[in-house]
DNA sequence: CCGTGCCTAACGATCGATCGATCGGCTTCT
DNA sequence: AGAAGCCGATCGATCGATCGTTAGGCACGG
C-alpha cells in the first residue's frame, strides 16, 4: 500500500514549491527586483545554465538588453541570489540560542529546516547552483557555510562532553543532520499537509533521537 | 574549534568525488562507454545545461560529430545516466532483505547510503539532471523513485504496526532518512577517513534511532 | 535639459545537430 | 585467392538557432 502523501513526491521538477517569497529582510524593488524574483524562479527550475538572459528578460517582461542596465553580467544575477540565501540561512541558525545542548540543537535543527521549507526555491539555487559562480563569487557563501556547519558541529561536542548526547561519530551526524534539512527544499510544497513549522520541529525530533540525547 | 574532517567539505565543486565508477553490471565498451563514462563525470560536475556537446567530444577525444553515431541527441546521453543510476539505487534497495522491520530498515539504508557513496557521480546526474530529460525519458525513473520510497514506508509501518518503531510522523521520517542518505553523494570522497560501509553503517544506525526503534 | 530607464538592433561566439566523404575491416562471390 | 560490395566508425565542414553582451537612440520626469 502506497502512502498517499508520497505521491506528491512522483514529480520530475527539481522543486516542488512554487513559491517565489524572499526574505522580508531583502527589500527589491521596481525592475530589479522583479528580475532577482524571476531569476529565483527560473534558476530554480531550469538552473542556471539552463536559464537564458532571454528566458529571463521575457519573464520580467522587458527586453534582454535592459538586464544589463541593473546587472553587469547575468553571473551578478545568481550571485545576488546565492549571497541572499546564504545569509538568511546562517542569520536563522546564528539566531538560534538555547540554555544548553539539547534545546541548542533543537533550536538550530529547527532554524535550519524552517528556513529550507519556507524559501525552497532560495535554498536550491543557493545549494545547488553555487559551482556556476566564479571562486570569488563564491567565496562569501562557502565561509558563511563553513560556520553554519561550525555551529552544528560544536553543539554536538558540547552535548558529548557534557553526556547528555551519545553518537557514533559527530562528524557523520553533522553530515546526516545538516543533509536530511537540505534535502527539504527539495520536496516540500504548501499543498502538503504539514507547516514548515511542523516539519522543522519533527525534524529537530529527529536530530536528538539521531544525537543520542537523553532525556 | 573547528573539526578537521568538515574542512575536505568547504568546497565550490556540486560533488567531490572523482570516481566516475560505474556499476560493474554495466558494461559499456569502446567508443559508446567512454562517451558515458566522460558524460557522468562531466555532467556531474558542470550540469547537463552546462555540458556542450562539444565539451564532452573533448572529453572523449573525438570530434563532436561522432558522438551521434552512438547517440541520437545529447538528451539519450542524459537518460542512459539516469536509467542506470536509479536502476542501480532502486536494485540495491530492493535486494535488502530482513527477518523483521528492525533489520529490514537497517539493510535498506545500508544499501541507499552505499549506493550514494560508491557511485557519489551517478547519484548526483540521476538526482540533480533529472529534470533535463523529457516527461517520456524521466517516467521510467520515476517509477523506480516512487517504488523505492514504497519500500522504505512499508518497513517503517510494519514497524509501527509492531511496536517495534515509535516515531512521529511515518511520512516525515520517510523524507528525513532518504535525504541525508541522498546527501553523502555530495560530500563523499575517498580521501574521507571513512568507508562507504562505515557511513552506510552509522547511517543505518541513526535511521533506526529516528524511527525509535527498540533494543 | 539632462539623467534615467527602456528600447531596437546587432555583435561575435557558441549551441545542438546534420551533411557527405573517407577509412579500415569483414563478408560474399567468383 | 582475390576482387567486389557493404558497414560501422570517424572526420571536416557547416547548418540555423541561440547564447551573453554591447552600442546607440528614444521618451519621459525633475
Amino acid at each position: 500500500m502506497t502512502n498517499d502523501r508520497s505521491a506528491v513526491l512522483d514529480a520530475q521538477r527539481r522543486i516542488l514549491s512554487e513559491d517565489v517569497r524572499l526574505p522580508p529582510s531583502v527589500l527589491l524593488e521596481g525592475t530589479r527586483g522583479r528580475i532577482v524574483r524571476e531569476a529565483l524562479r527560473l534558476f530554480a527550475e531550469k538552473g542556471f545554465a539552463g536559464t537564458s538572459i532571454r528566458d529571463l528578460a521575457q519573464a520580467c517582461e522587458i527586453r534582454s538588453a535592459t538586464l544589463y542596465a541593473h546587472f553587469p553580467a547575468k553571473e551578478q544575477v545568481l550571485a545576488e541570489l546565492v549571497g541572499i540565501g546564504h545569509e538568511q540561512h546562517h542569520a536563522g541558525l546564528a539566531a538560534a540560542g538555547g540554555d544548553d545542548p539539547v534545546s541548542r540543537l533543537r533550536n538550530i535543527v529547527t532554524a535550519h529546516v524552517l528556513t529550507h521549507a519556507e524559501y525552497p526555491l532560495l535554498a536550491v539555487v543557493a545549494n545547488n547552483e553555487l559551482h556556476a559562480l566564479s571562486p570569488e563569487e563564491a567565496a562569501p557563501a562557502l565561509l558563511l557555510r563553513a560556520d553554519g556547519r561550525r555551529l552544528i558541529s560544536e553543539i554536538l561536542n558540547e552535548g558529548i562532553a557534557e553526556g547528555v548526547f551519545d553518537l557514533p561519530d559527530a562528524f557523520l551526524a553533522v553530515t546526516a543532520i545538516s543533509g536530511m534539512g537540505m534535502r527539504v527544499a527539495n520536496w516540500y510544497t504548501p499543498d502538503l499537509p504539514y507547516t514548515p513549522e511542523e516539519i522543522a520541529g519533527t525534524y529537530a525530533e529527529f536530530a536528538l533521537r539521531l544525537a543520542g540525547a537523553r532525556g
